[in-house]
DNA sequence: GCTTCATTTAAACACTTGTTTGAAACAGTT
DNA sequence: AACTGTTTCAAACAAGTGTTTAAATGAAGC
């Protein structure tokens, strides 16, 4: 009944919590005492805790990739136009900004960020998939759109240098204030775009490397 | 009183538990009857579960630790013989070949990049903190190795690249058998140890890649 | 044999977990 | 105003959690 309904609530009190301090720890009286709604309000309305963890997923991710996939499409719409063959950075740069922007738009989507940067490499291999199953498509995408626009590179490696990518970026997703080592020399004045330009440089920089 | 006395036995089982399902789902039971040793030995031997998660960290992180600092300084010296600079390949691998050989020296050490691996991350910062102790003195010392090595790159841009390196050395550290994105093409037969060639080249090229 | 210490054991502790229940409160419609 | 279907609520459920306890067992020294 407060400004956002019961079902708003309680996706946005489990995102920040899941972000936080992870899906597992996570409890349910934490997310309902939080968002200010009764206990059994999450089952009534998600069912049990981990459709509520697909809900708190999807709600963001769809509307995500689906951005991504536009923009990858928009590289490869315009390099046909000019009838050449789509640059990697700026295939990268295609997968890479909307993420960024998103992140940026409100403490929610970062959150979520983090959530999905951790979840990766989560164990429960239930939770993982979660993730995976909804990034694994935009993912083959842009593995297909990498591979024509560098043709040389065997397909074999393209994987494995595009695994690496992931980990990279995921790196850069779960940075939340601070990187991943503090307590650093100076150096800690470098904002978190900054870093982005930076991330683009070194994954296209390995991509491209020599095989 | 089998064949390893009961402290060894609950490291094992805790370390290979704690990789493949997380340390938070693990329960003292679930390590205890794998274990075959009962239940209050674990309070009895290491105080409590985090005490024993420490454990299990050290037992292989201060050796290993030890084997990379040793390492790096031998590539500086080798160097310094030549009156030469350090070339930051020589510097990276001395890095992570250890790491690696360490890696596939035995199924418990398997599991316990694994576990380091997936660490990282870790949203618990209590658990997060037990790891990023223990690897900040060798990163710090791989870091200034590096600066000097590669003297044109600002430190705030070298710091920046580390953690994009450590990020992709995490992501293969948690592979295990498969890639993140599994059922994919063919190129599936890419054995870990190509794999690990191909990390080399990639953080490489990403570290040199022009500012 | 007896004592002393370290270790192991089964049982219980207090607490938290996700989920279910059935009644209460609410909204909208006729 | 009375009935409808939906949503909220406090309470309870059974199961699992890490930890503690006190008795039993083991081995070592005198």
């Amino acid at each position: 009944m407060p400004p956002v309904d019961t079902k708003t609530r309680i996706l946005d009190s489990a995102e920040h919590l899941f972000a936080q301090d992870g899906f597992h720890i996570t409890s349910m009286r934490t997310i309902t005492s939080t968002a200010e709604v009764n206990l059994a309000s999450i089952n009534y309305h998600f069912g049990n805790k981990e459709s509520l963890l697909q809900a708190v997923i999807e709600r963001r991710l769809l509307p995500l990739n689906k951005i991504r996939a536009d923009e990858i499409k928009k590289v490869i719409a315009q390099a046909e136009d000019n009838s050449a063959l789509p640059t990697a950075k700026a295939l990268l740069q295609a997968f890479i900004d909307p993420t960024l922007k998103f992140r940026d738009s409100s403490t929610g989507a970062r959150d979520f960020i983090t959530l999905v940067g951790r979840s990766l490499n989560e164990p429960d291999e239930t939770v993982r998939n979660c993730f995976l199953a909804l990034i694994f498509p935009i993912f083959e995408q842009l593995r297909q759109a990498l591979q024509s626009a560098l043709p040389h590179l065997s397909q074999a490696t393209l994987l494995i240098r595009l695994q690496f990518i992931m980990g990279t970026i995921n790196q850069v997703m779960c940075m939340r204030n601070e990187p991943l080592f503090k307590n650093q020399t100076q150096a800690n004045n470098n904002h978190y775009n900054d870093a982005m330009q930076q991330l683009l440089q070194f994954i296209l920089a390995g991509v491209e490397a020599p095989e």
